[in-house]
DNA sequence: CCGGGCCGACCGACCGTTCATGAGAAACTA
DNA sequence: TAGTTTCTCATGAACGGTCGGTCGGCCCGG
Protein backbone atom coordinates (compact mmCIF):
# COMPACT_ATOMS: atom_id res chain seq x y z
CA UNK A 1 0.00 0.00 0.00
CA UNK A 2 2.56 2.59 0.77
CA UNK A 3 3.56 4.77 -2.47
CA UNK A 4 7.06 3.40 -1.80
CA UNK A 5 9.97 4.23 -4.31
CA UNK A 6 11.12 1.06 -6.20
CA UNK A 7 14.11 -0.71 -5.97
CA UNK A 8 16.68 1.93 -5.37
CA UNK A 9 15.30 3.22 -2.37
CA UNK A 10 14.61 6.39 -3.90
CA UNK A 11 18.07 8.29 -2.67
CA UNK A 12 18.30 10.94 -4.90
CA UNK A 13 20.10 10.95 -8.22
CA UNK A 14 23.06 10.94 -5.78
CA UNK A 15 26.03 11.70 -8.84
CA UNK A 16 28.86 11.62 -6.20
CA UNK A 17 30.13 8.04 -5.44
CA UNK A 18 29.63 7.66 -1.60
CA UNK A 19 30.66 5.49 1.32
CA UNK A 20 28.62 2.84 3.15
CA UNK A 21 25.92 1.03 2.11
CA UNK A 22 23.24 2.64 -0.39
CA UNK A 23 19.90 4.59 1.38
CA UNK A 24 18.20 7.32 1.69
CA UNK A 25 19.82 10.95 2.62
CA UNK A 26 17.94 13.90 4.06
CA UNK A 27 17.04 15.39 0.81
CA UNK A 28 15.30 12.21 -0.46
CA UNK A 29 13.59 11.23 2.95
CA UNK A 30 12.15 15.20 3.13
CA UNK A 31 10.70 15.19 -0.54
CA UNK A 32 9.07 11.74 0.31
CA UNK A 33 7.91 13.37 4.14
CA UNK A 34 6.50 16.71 2.52
CA UNK A 35 4.34 14.60 0.19
CA UNK A 36 2.86 12.54 3.27
CA UNK A 37 2.40 15.31 5.32
CA UNK A 38 0.38 17.42 2.30
CA UNK A 39 -1.62 14.40 1.65
CA UNK A 40 -2.53 13.66 5.32
CA UNK A 41 -1.80 16.72 7.09
CA UNK A 42 1.27 17.33 9.37
CA UNK A 43 -0.41 16.54 12.54
CA UNK A 44 -2.07 13.29 11.22
CA UNK A 45 1.37 11.86 9.88
CA UNK A 46 2.74 9.66 12.35
CA UNK A 47 6.27 8.90 11.67
CA UNK A 48 4.97 5.18 11.66
CA UNK A 49 2.95 6.08 8.37
CA UNK A 50 5.71 8.05 7.34
CA UNK A 51 8.18 5.32 7.88
CA UNK A 52 5.87 2.84 6.07
CA UNK A 53 5.82 5.66 3.10
CA UNK A 54 9.94 5.16 3.11
CA UNK A 55 9.78 1.85 2.96
CA UNK A 56 12.33 2.04 6.25
CA UNK A 57 11.67 1.76 9.66
CA UNK A 58 10.36 4.62 12.23
CA UNK A 59 14.26 4.45 13.93
CA UNK A 60 15.88 4.53 10.56
CA UNK A 61 13.96 7.85 9.62
CA UNK A 62 16.18 9.20 13.19
CA UNK A 63 19.24 8.44 10.98
CA UNK A 64 18.82 11.26 8.68
CA UNK A 65 16.56 13.97 10.86
CA UNK A 66 16.88 14.47 14.63
CA UNK A 67 12.48 14.96 14.66
CA UNK A 68 9.34 15.72 12.91
CA UNK A 69 9.88 19.21 14.12
CA UNK A 70 12.93 19.53 12.51
CA UNK A 71 11.51 17.92 9.04
CA UNK A 72 8.84 20.44 9.25
CA UNK A 73 11.38 22.79 9.62
CA UNK A 74 13.51 22.46 6.80
CA UNK A 75 10.50 21.92 4.80
CA UNK A 76 9.27 25.64 5.72
CA UNK A 77 12.78 27.27 5.24
CA UNK A 78 12.69 25.80 1.59
CA UNK A 79 9.62 27.72 0.98
CA UNK A 80 10.26 30.63 2.75
CA UNK A 81 13.30 31.06 1.30
CA UNK A 82 11.84 30.63 -2.16
CA UNK A 83 9.23 34.07 -1.23
CA UNK A 84 11.36 36.03 0.58
CA UNK A 85 14.44 35.77 -2.38
CA UNK A 86 11.59 37.40 -4.87
CA UNK A 87 11.41 40.74 -2.70
CA UNK A 88 15.21 41.05 -2.68
CA UNK A 89 15.68 40.69 -6.94
CA UNK A 90 16.33 44.47 -8.54
CA UNK A 91 13.10 43.69 -10.17
CA UNK A 92 10.87 43.89 -7.23
CA UNK A 93 12.49 47.26 -5.97
CA UNK A 94 12.88 49.60 -8.69
CA UNK A 95 10.24 51.52 -11.23
CA UNK A 96 6.64 51.99 -11.39
CA UNK A 97 5.05 50.61 -8.44
CA UNK A 98 2.59 48.58 -10.67
CA UNK A 99 5.39 47.01 -12.73
CA UNK A 100 7.05 46.14 -8.79
CA UNK A 101 3.87 44.16 -7.66
CA UNK A 102 3.45 42.48 -11.40
CA UNK A 103 6.89 41.57 -11.33
CA UNK A 104 6.50 39.99 -7.56
CA UNK A 105 2.59 38.76 -8.29
CA UNK A 106 4.22 36.76 -11.14
CA UNK A 107 7.61 35.62 -8.89
CA UNK A 108 5.09 34.69 -6.76
CA UNK A 109 3.40 32.18 -8.45
CA UNK A 110 6.27 30.46 -10.49
CA UNK A 111 7.87 30.23 -6.79
CA UNK A 112 4.56 28.44 -6.08
CA UNK A 113 4.32 26.27 -8.59
CA UNK A 114 8.66 25.08 -8.15
CA UNK A 115 8.59 24.61 -4.80
CA UNK A 116 4.66 23.40 -4.60
CA UNK A 117 4.82 21.20 -1.80
CA UNK A 118 7.09 22.79 0.37
CA UNK A 119 4.74 26.32 -0.08
CA UNK A 120 1.62 23.99 0.39
CA UNK A 121 2.65 22.36 3.65
CA UNK A 122 3.35 26.51 4.51
CA UNK A 123 0.43 27.82 3.91
CA UNK A 124 -1.62 25.04 5.84
CA UNK A 125 0.10 25.63 9.05
CA UNK A 126 -2.13 26.23 12.06
CA UNK A 127 0.30 28.11 14.53
CA UNK A 128 0.30 25.20 17.22
CA UNK A 129 4.60 24.85 18.06
CA UNK A 130 6.84 27.68 18.36
CA UNK A 131 8.49 26.26 14.67
CA UNK A 132 5.21 26.98 12.94
CA UNK A 133 4.59 30.38 14.76
CA UNK A 134 8.04 31.18 13.56
CA UNK A 135 7.58 30.07 10.12
CA UNK A 136 3.84 31.93 9.95
CA UNK A 137 5.86 35.23 11.06
CA UNK A 138 8.07 35.20 8.33
CA UNK A 139 5.23 34.58 5.82
CA UNK A 140 3.19 37.51 7.19
CA UNK A 141 6.29 39.77 7.16
CA UNK A 142 6.20 38.98 3.45
CA UNK A 143 2.83 39.49 2.92
CA UNK A 144 2.73 42.76 4.20
CA UNK A 145 5.85 43.93 2.33
CA UNK A 146 3.59 43.10 -0.72
CA UNK A 147 0.66 44.65 0.66
CA UNK A 148 3.16 47.80 0.88
CA UNK A 149 3.31 47.55 -2.74
CA UNK A 150 0.08 47.55 -3.66
CA UNK A 151 -0.49 50.69 -1.80
CA UNK A 152 2.16 52.20 -3.75
CA UNK A 153 0.46 51.18 -6.84
CA UNK A 154 -2.62 52.18 -5.66
CA UNK A 155 -1.29 55.70 -4.70
CA UNK A 156 0.05 55.91 -8.08
CA UNK A 157 -3.34 55.15 -9.49
CA UNK A 158 -3.00 52.68 -11.14
CA UNK A 159 -5.23 50.25 -9.07
CA UNK A 160 -8.71 50.64 -8.79
CA UNK A 161 -9.31 53.10 -5.28
CA UNK A 162 -12.84 51.83 -4.10
CA UNK A 163 -11.75 48.83 -2.01
CA UNK A 164 -9.43 48.77 1.12
CA UNK A 165 -5.92 47.78 -0.14
CA UNK A 166 -6.12 45.52 2.66
CA UNK A 167 -9.23 43.64 1.31
CA UNK A 168 -7.44 43.55 -2.32
CA UNK A 169 -4.08 41.94 -0.74
CA UNK A 170 -6.02 39.75 1.50
CA UNK A 171 -8.40 38.57 -1.73
CA UNK A 172 -5.43 38.68 -4.17
CA UNK A 173 -3.25 36.18 -1.84
CA UNK A 174 -6.17 34.12 -1.63
CA UNK A 175 -6.44 34.02 -5.38
CA UNK A 176 -2.61 33.00 -5.67
CA UNK A 177 -2.06 31.00 -2.62
CA UNK A 178 -5.32 28.58 -3.86
CA UNK A 179 -3.11 27.19 -7.11
CA UNK A 180 -1.57 24.59 -3.97
CA UNK A 181 -4.96 23.48 -3.70
CA UNK A 182 -5.20 22.45 -7.53
CA UNK A 183 -2.23 23.07 -9.46
CA UNK A 184 -0.40 20.13 -11.11
CA UNK A 185 2.64 20.41 -12.60
CA UNK A 186 3.41 18.64 -15.99
CA UNK A 187 -0.95 19.08 -17.34
CA UNK A 188 -1.71 20.72 -20.16
CA UNK A 189 -1.59 24.57 -18.39
CA UNK A 190 1.99 25.69 -17.81
CA UNK A 191 3.61 27.86 -15.61
CA UNK A 192 3.65 30.79 -17.62
CA UNK A 193 0.30 30.37 -19.13
CA UNK A 194 -1.22 29.89 -14.96
CA UNK A 195 1.09 33.32 -14.13
CA UNK A 196 -0.55 34.60 -17.54
CA UNK A 197 -4.23 33.95 -16.35
CA UNK A 198 -3.32 35.07 -12.47
CA UNK A 199 -2.54 38.78 -13.49
CA UNK A 200 -5.26 38.91 -16.46
CA UNK A 201 -8.10 37.92 -13.41
CA UNK A 202 -6.52 39.96 -11.07
CA UNK A 203 -6.07 42.99 -13.26
CA UNK A 204 -8.62 42.70 -15.88
CA UNK A 205 -11.54 40.89 -14.35
CA UNK A 206 -13.37 38.04 -15.87
CA UNK A 207 -15.43 40.59 -17.90
CA UNK A 208 -12.30 41.65 -19.55
CA UNK A 209 -12.67 45.00 -20.61
CA UNK A 210 -9.00 45.40 -21.31
CA UNK A 211 -7.91 48.98 -21.54
CA UNK A 212 -5.17 49.73 -24.27
CA UNK A 213 -2.22 48.01 -23.39
CA UNK A 214 -0.38 51.92 -23.63
CA UNK B 1 -5.75 29.58 30.27
CA UNK B 2 -8.74 28.26 28.59
CA UNK B 3 -10.97 30.66 27.25
CA UNK B 4 -13.63 29.20 29.14
CA UNK B 5 -17.02 30.66 29.13
CA UNK B 6 -17.55 32.33 33.00
CA UNK B 7 -20.38 31.32 35.48
CA UNK B 8 -23.22 30.29 33.98
CA UNK B 9 -21.37 27.12 32.10
CA UNK B 10 -21.99 28.64 28.50
CA UNK B 11 -25.40 27.15 28.44
CA UNK B 12 -26.24 29.09 25.44
CA UNK B 13 -29.12 31.65 26.32
CA UNK B 14 -31.88 29.43 26.46
CA UNK B 15 -34.91 31.42 26.91
CA UNK B 16 -37.04 28.48 27.98
CA UNK B 17 -37.04 26.77 31.08
CA UNK B 18 -35.32 23.29 31.18
CA UNK B 19 -35.27 20.30 33.46
CA UNK B 20 -31.95 19.02 34.90
CA UNK B 21 -28.81 20.18 35.92
CA UNK B 22 -28.00 23.27 34.11
CA UNK B 23 -25.10 23.16 31.93
CA UNK B 24 -24.25 22.77 27.87
CA UNK B 25 -26.33 21.43 25.49
CA UNK B 26 -25.15 20.15 21.88
CA UNK B 27 -25.59 23.34 20.07
CA UNK B 28 -23.30 24.98 22.04
CA UNK B 29 -20.80 22.21 22.66
CA UNK B 30 -20.67 22.22 19.28
CA UNK B 31 -20.13 25.65 18.77
CA UNK B 32 -17.24 26.10 21.13
CA UNK B 33 -15.47 22.83 19.99
CA UNK B 34 -15.81 24.26 16.20
CA UNK B 35 -13.85 27.64 17.37
CA UNK B 36 -11.43 25.16 19.07
CA UNK B 37 -10.77 22.71 15.79
CA UNK B 38 -10.52 26.01 14.27
CA UNK B 39 -7.60 27.52 16.25
CA UNK B 40 -5.86 24.52 16.79
CA UNK B 41 -6.65 22.31 13.45
CA UNK B 42 -8.99 18.95 14.07
CA UNK B 43 -6.53 16.81 14.02
CA UNK B 44 -4.21 18.78 16.65
CA UNK B 45 -7.32 19.10 19.13
CA UNK B 46 -7.52 16.06 21.79
CA UNK B 47 -10.59 15.50 23.53
CA UNK B 48 -8.19 16.93 26.54
CA UNK B 49 -7.87 20.19 24.95
CA UNK B 50 -11.50 20.25 24.35
CA UNK B 51 -12.43 19.60 27.83
CA UNK B 52 -10.07 22.27 29.19
CA UNK B 53 -12.37 24.76 26.85
CA UNK B 54 -15.00 23.90 27.79
CA UNK B 55 -14.48 24.02 31.15
CA UNK B 56 -15.76 20.63 31.80
CA UNK B 57 -14.65 17.12 31.97
CA UNK B 58 -13.21 15.17 28.79
CA UNK B 59 -15.96 12.20 29.80
CA UNK B 60 -18.40 14.84 29.86
CA UNK B 61 -18.16 15.84 26.38
CA UNK B 62 -19.70 11.92 25.46
CA UNK B 63 -23.12 13.04 27.26
CA UNK B 64 -23.51 15.72 24.31
CA UNK B 65 -22.00 14.22 21.60
CA UNK B 66 -20.98 10.05 20.62
CA UNK B 67 -17.94 10.83 19.48
CA UNK B 68 -15.00 13.35 18.35
CA UNK B 69 -16.42 12.66 14.50
CA UNK B 70 -19.57 13.08 14.82
CA UNK B 71 -18.59 16.46 16.54
CA UNK B 72 -17.03 17.22 13.14
CA UNK B 73 -20.00 15.79 11.10
CA UNK B 74 -22.72 17.97 12.84
CA UNK B 75 -20.35 20.79 11.74
CA UNK B 76 -19.60 20.03 8.45
CA UNK B 77 -23.35 19.49 8.28
CA UNK B 78 -24.15 22.72 8.72
CA UNK B 79 -21.86 24.29 6.28
CA UNK B 80 -22.56 22.15 3.65
CA UNK B 81 -26.43 22.45 4.66
CA UNK B 82 -25.82 26.36 3.57
CA UNK B 83 -23.90 26.33 0.58
CA UNK B 84 -26.51 23.39 -1.33
CA UNK B 85 -29.47 25.52 -0.01
CA UNK B 86 -27.61 28.48 -2.49
CA UNK B 87 -28.47 26.72 -5.19
CA UNK B 88 -31.67 25.13 -4.66
CA UNK B 89 -33.26 28.74 -4.73
CA UNK B 90 -34.76 30.29 -7.90
CA UNK B 91 -32.28 32.87 -8.34
CA UNK B 92 -29.73 30.31 -8.91
CA UNK B 93 -31.73 28.40 -11.78
CA UNK B 94 -33.96 31.16 -13.92
CA UNK B 95 -32.28 34.02 -16.34
CA UNK B 96 -29.66 34.97 -17.62
CA UNK B 97 -25.76 32.79 -16.67
CA UNK B 98 -23.96 35.63 -15.88
CA UNK B 99 -26.67 37.11 -13.49
CA UNK B 100 -27.25 33.84 -11.89
CA UNK B 101 -23.58 33.47 -11.40
CA UNK B 102 -23.67 37.00 -9.76
CA UNK B 103 -26.20 35.94 -7.22
CA UNK B 104 -24.59 32.40 -6.45
CA UNK B 105 -21.25 34.51 -5.59
CA UNK B 106 -22.76 36.94 -3.23
CA UNK B 107 -25.38 33.83 -1.58
CA UNK B 108 -21.65 31.88 -1.12
CA UNK B 109 -19.78 35.34 0.35
CA UNK B 110 -22.91 35.44 2.81
CA UNK B 111 -22.91 32.12 3.62
CA UNK B 112 -19.17 31.76 4.63
CA UNK B 113 -19.71 34.86 6.66
CA UNK B 114 -22.96 33.25 8.51
CA UNK B 115 -21.62 30.41 9.35
CA UNK B 116 -17.97 31.27 9.11
CA UNK B 117 -16.26 29.17 11.65
CA UNK B 118 -18.51 25.75 10.07
CA UNK B 119 -17.27 26.66 6.55
CA UNK B 120 -13.54 27.29 8.05
CA UNK B 121 -13.42 24.09 9.40
CA UNK B 122 -14.92 22.44 5.92
CA UNK B 123 -12.47 24.50 3.87
CA UNK B 124 -9.52 22.92 5.77
CA UNK B 125 -10.45 19.31 5.41
CA UNK B 126 -8.03 17.03 4.57
CA UNK B 127 -9.96 13.39 3.74
CA UNK B 128 -8.56 11.51 6.59
CA UNK B 129 -11.36 9.74 7.43
CA UNK B 130 -14.64 8.34 5.89
CA UNK B 131 -16.39 11.31 7.13
CA UNK B 132 -14.17 14.00 6.04
CA UNK B 133 -14.12 12.36 2.53
CA UNK B 134 -17.90 12.35 2.46
CA UNK B 135 -18.03 15.97 3.04
CA UNK B 136 -15.42 16.93 0.55
CA UNK B 137 -17.27 14.85 -2.32
CA UNK B 138 -20.65 17.32 -1.33
CA UNK B 139 -18.17 20.08 -1.39
CA UNK B 140 -16.63 19.03 -4.84
CA UNK B 141 -20.48 18.70 -6.17
CA UNK B 142 -21.26 22.24 -4.94
CA UNK B 143 -17.68 23.41 -6.66
CA UNK B 144 -19.10 21.75 -9.93
CA UNK B 145 -22.29 22.93 -10.51
CA UNK B 146 -20.78 26.49 -9.95
CA UNK B 147 -18.24 25.58 -12.76
CA UNK B 148 -21.17 24.75 -14.59
CA UNK B 149 -22.58 28.08 -13.84
CA UNK B 150 -19.52 29.83 -14.99
CA UNK B 151 -19.05 27.95 -18.32
CA UNK B 152 -22.79 28.71 -19.14
CA UNK B 153 -22.17 33.07 -18.57
CA UNK B 154 -18.95 32.62 -20.52
CA UNK B 155 -20.50 30.68 -23.68
CA UNK B 156 -23.60 33.66 -23.41
CA UNK B 157 -20.65 36.23 -24.09
CA UNK B 158 -20.55 37.54 -20.52
CA UNK B 159 -16.97 36.48 -19.74
CA UNK B 160 -14.24 36.43 -21.04
CA UNK B 161 -13.02 33.38 -23.02
CA UNK B 162 -9.06 33.95 -22.76
CA UNK B 163 -8.83 31.66 -20.09
CA UNK B 164 -9.77 27.88 -19.31
CA UNK B 165 -13.11 28.06 -17.85
CA UNK B 166 -11.39 25.34 -15.18
CA UNK B 167 -9.14 27.94 -14.17
CA UNK B 168 -11.24 30.48 -13.78
CA UNK B 169 -13.41 28.14 -11.36
CA UNK B 170 -10.68 27.89 -9.11
CA UNK B 171 -8.95 31.08 -9.11
CA UNK B 172 -12.24 32.48 -8.72
CA UNK B 173 -13.21 29.81 -5.65
CA UNK B 174 -9.43 30.53 -4.22
CA UNK B 175 -10.01 34.31 -4.13
CA UNK B 176 -13.77 33.41 -2.15
CA UNK B 177 -12.81 30.85 0.19
CA UNK B 178 -9.76 32.67 1.37
CA UNK B 179 -12.80 34.73 3.51
CA UNK B 180 -12.46 32.11 6.04
CA UNK B 181 -8.96 32.38 6.41
CA UNK B 182 -9.18 36.67 7.61
CA UNK B 183 -12.49 38.20 7.88
CA UNK B 184 -13.49 39.40 11.06
CA UNK B 185 -17.24 39.65 11.22
CA UNK B 186 -18.39 42.59 13.31
CA UNK B 187 -14.98 44.89 11.97
CA UNK B 188 -15.41 47.64 9.86
CA UNK B 189 -16.22 45.80 6.62
CA UNK B 190 -19.65 44.48 6.41
CA UNK B 191 -20.52 41.51 4.55
CA UNK B 192 -22.39 43.49 2.19
CA UNK B 193 -19.40 45.80 1.14
CA UNK B 194 -17.18 42.16 1.39
CA UNK B 195 -19.38 40.60 -1.18
CA UNK B 196 -19.71 44.14 -3.37
CA UNK B 197 -15.52 44.23 -3.70
CA UNK B 198 -15.22 40.29 -4.26
CA UNK B 199 -18.13 41.03 -7.25
CA UNK B 200 -15.59 44.00 -8.48
CA UNK B 201 -12.23 42.02 -8.00
CA UNK B 202 -13.86 39.05 -9.62
CA UNK B 203 -15.78 40.75 -12.53
CA UNK B 204 -13.65 44.14 -13.11
CA UNK B 205 -10.41 43.08 -11.77
CA UNK B 206 -8.03 45.48 -9.68
CA UNK B 207 -7.36 48.39 -12.65
CA UNK B 208 -11.02 49.03 -13.04
CA UNK B 209 -11.45 49.86 -16.18
CA UNK B 210 -15.31 49.21 -15.09
CA UNK B 211 -17.78 49.17 -18.59
CA UNK B 212 -20.84 51.49 -18.74
CA UNK B 213 -23.31 49.17 -16.50
CA UNK B 214 -25.75 49.07 -18.99
C1' DC C 1 37.32 -2.75 8.67
C1' DC C 2 35.25 1.64 8.88
C1' DG C 3 31.14 4.23 8.64
C1' DG C 4 26.77 5.31 6.78
C1' DG C 5 22.28 3.09 6.74
C1' DC C 6 19.13 0.38 9.02
C1' DC C 7 16.49 -2.69 12.46
C1' DG C 8 13.50 -4.41 16.54
C1' DA C 9 12.49 -3.75 21.15
C1' DC C 10 11.23 -0.55 24.13
C1' DC C 11 9.85 4.00 26.85
C1' DG C 12 6.75 7.45 29.00
C1' DA C 13 3.14 10.35 27.52
C1' DC C 14 -0.99 11.03 25.63
C1' DC C 15 -4.86 9.56 22.59
C1' DG C 16 -10.21 8.68 22.17
C1' DT C 17 -13.46 6.27 24.74
C1' DT C 18 -16.03 3.77 28.57
C1' DC C 19 -18.07 3.12 33.05
C1' DA C 20 -20.19 3.51 37.50
C1' DT C 21 -21.60 7.04 40.01
C1' DG C 22 -22.59 12.07 41.98
C1' DA C 23 -24.85 16.74 41.73
C1' DG C 24 -28.44 19.73 41.19
C1' DA C 25 -32.74 21.80 39.43
C1' DA C 26 -37.58 21.09 37.89
C1' DA C 27 -41.90 18.25 38.49
C1' DC C 28 -44.84 15.48 41.09
C1' DT C 29 -46.96 13.83 45.43
C1' DA C 30 -48.89 14.37 50.00
C1' DT D 1 -44.84 23.43 52.22
C1' DA D 2 -41.87 19.41 52.54
C1' DG D 3 -40.32 15.35 50.60
C1' DT D 4 -39.55 12.47 46.71
C1' DT D 5 -38.89 11.35 42.04
C1' DT D 6 -37.05 12.21 37.57
C1' DC D 7 -34.23 14.15 34.43
C1' DT D 8 -29.90 16.20 32.62
C1' DC D 9 -25.25 17.25 33.11
C1' DA D 10 -21.06 16.18 35.09
C1' DT D 11 -17.14 13.44 37.30
C1' DG D 12 -12.59 10.63 37.87
C1' DA D 13 -10.36 6.45 37.20
C1' DA D 14 -9.10 3.34 33.92
C1' DC D 15 -8.77 0.84 29.23
C1' DG D 16 -6.39 -0.47 24.98
C1' DG D 17 -3.96 1.74 21.61
C1' DT D 18 -0.79 5.01 19.30
C1' DC D 19 2.26 8.77 19.66
C1' DG D 20 7.26 10.78 19.10
C1' DG D 21 11.50 9.32 20.37
C1' DT D 22 15.67 6.24 22.29
C1' DC D 23 18.88 2.50 22.42
C1' DG D 24 22.15 -1.06 21.22
C1' DG D 25 23.57 -3.73 17.68
C1' DC D 26 23.47 -5.74 12.78
C1' DC D 27 24.28 -5.04 7.63
C1' DC D 28 27.14 -4.15 3.91
C1' DG D 29 29.80 -1.53 0.22
C1' DG D 30 34.13 1.31 -0.48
Amino acid sequence: MPSQTTSTNGAAANGSAKRGRPGYDQQSVLRIAVDVFNRHGYDATSMGILADNLGISKSAIYHHVPSKGDLLKLALDHALGGLESILEQPEAAAGAADARLEFVLRRTVAVLVERLPFVTLLLRLRGNTEIERNALERRRTFDHKVAALISAARDEGSLRQDIDPRTVTRLLFGMINSIVEWYKPGGSLSPGKLADDVITMAFDGLHGHTAPTA
